[in-house]
DNA sequence: TCTGGGGTCCTAGGACCC
DNA sequence: TCTGGGGTCCTAGGACCC
């Protein structure tokens, strides 16, 4: 049986939540001026997070750095983001998709796919869709695209087509009109390496990829991709609606320096700070790891990384920092500056840790409790929020 | 102009075991 | 003494997503 996906996708999310907040504060409508949300709006390493529009039409894109887009529009409205408030906007929104069919699928925080194919017909598939959008519009204030498709790759691809505010159909019968003609690059999985792979081969347009050779298609990009791409760019997904949510696999934090540094005791401190906020995750989650990796990134871009697997799973902040710190001397001439590090854990398991007493070293007790007091100290912060 | 932060999956080569 | 092949785990690195 054919399938009916909607994937509803907000329109510039972290902007448009930003301004509905904005406006509720009486404060003028950003979405209609070049404007930008940014992580810290007064840092010049910051990139755009989200740009509204009439920034966009500038050429101002998201990841852009903010210093860059300054330079091509001096006047643009620069704010700051607000997760509190923006994961209230997407748990409104949410809930709104998933009183239109349970089988919802969140793809990220402004993003999700529901399974449509029991609560609608093809042929009315479209007023569903408005109905639904101009719900989101009319109750939260922001907008959102509706993409509909026979799967999720097709309704992902039309919620991608004109913007804001509007419904679209990717039918299996019109992917040779509406997906063919389209690059390359707006393919899902296509990003700038394999578009670069392809163009090279004269590959430019999703119609050509649809009927390339397997063999060639292999040789560019491995066989795996190869055959995904093929599908795709065919129209073909058979991936279900996955209503669970899946448990993470790692976790990891990594700081960028406003400046590049060099001081041993710096680059320390930035890996003391990224160990307790993973380490706090993982406990968090009750979770235990049993890899540890790290990397730094020096002024060029390029990244010296480790990794090291663990004899027993761990959630102790400074066994995490321990390893990394052993590793950091591994990569790290300790001159060359540096300008962000980073810290990850994998391997995860709700496993609690064989207590081996015996050998178990004798100071994990006393770090065990550190931890405890800086779990609980995070806890009241956030109280008081 | 000078590039954040957090994830997922895949591939390749080496070590080790049978 | 010299030889093969498969399976699995580990690490490094690359590509993509939002």
């Amino acid at each position: 049986m054919d399938r009916i996906i909607f994937h509803i996708d907000v329109n510039s999310a972290f902007l448009s939540w930003t301004a509905v907040k904005m406006m509720r504060e009486g404060k003028p409508d950003i979405r209609l001026v070049p404007s930008v949300v940014s992580g810290d709006p007064n840092d010049r390493r910051s990139i755009i997070t989200a740009a509204s529009i009439p920034a966009k039409k500038l050429g101002i894109k998201t990841a852009q750095p903010v210093s860059m887009a300054l330079r091509t529009y001096p006047q643009l409205v620069i704010v700051g983001g607000d997760w509190t408030w923006y994961k209230q906007c997407s748990e409104s929104f949410i809930s709104i998709c998933r009183s239109y069919s349970p089988v919802l699928q969140q793809f990220s925080i402004d993003e999700c796919f529901i399974d449509m194919s029991f609560r609608c017909k093809p042929e009315n598939a479209v007023a569903v869709a408005t109905r639904l959008k101009d719900q989101v519009r009319d109750t939260l204030g922001f907008t959102v695209n509706v993409g509909i498709g026979s799967n999720k790759l097709l309704a992902k691809m039309a919620s991608d087509f004109e913007k804001p505010d509007k419904v679209h159909t990717l039918w299996e019968n019109e992917v040779q009109e509406k997906m063919w003609p389209l690059g390359v690059r707006d393919l899902l999985w296509v990003g700038k390496k394999t578009e670069e792979r392809l163009t090279a081969y004269g590959i430019h347009t999703i119609g050509q990829l649809a009927g390339l050779d397997m063999g060639l298609l292999m040789r560019l990009v491995g066989q795996k991709f190869a055959q995904q791409l093929h599908e795709n760019a065919n129209g073909r997904d058979d991936s279900p609606v996955e209503t669970e949510r899946a448990e993470a696999k790692s976790v990891s934090a990594e700081r960028t320096f406003s400046r590049d540094y060099s001081d041993p005791k710096d680059i320390d401190r930035a890996l003391f700070n990224v160990a307790c906020i993973v380490a706090h995750r993982i406990r968090r989650h009750d979770f235990r790891a049993s890899t540890v990796s790290m990397f730094i990134k020096y002024k060029d871009f390029s990244v010296a990384q480790k990794q090291t697997s663990l004899d027993q799973p761990t959630d102790v902040t400074a066994v995490i920092l321990n390893e990394a710190r052993r590793m950091l001397a591994e990569v790290w001439d300790g001159i060359t500056p540096i300008r962000q590090v980073g810290l990850g854990v994998s391997k995860l398991t709700h496993e609690s840790a064989v207590q081996m007493s015996l050998f178990e070293d004798p100071k994990l007790e006393y770090y065990r409790e550190w931890d405890r007091q800086y779990d609980e100290q995070r806890a009241e912060i956030k109280n008081q929020t």
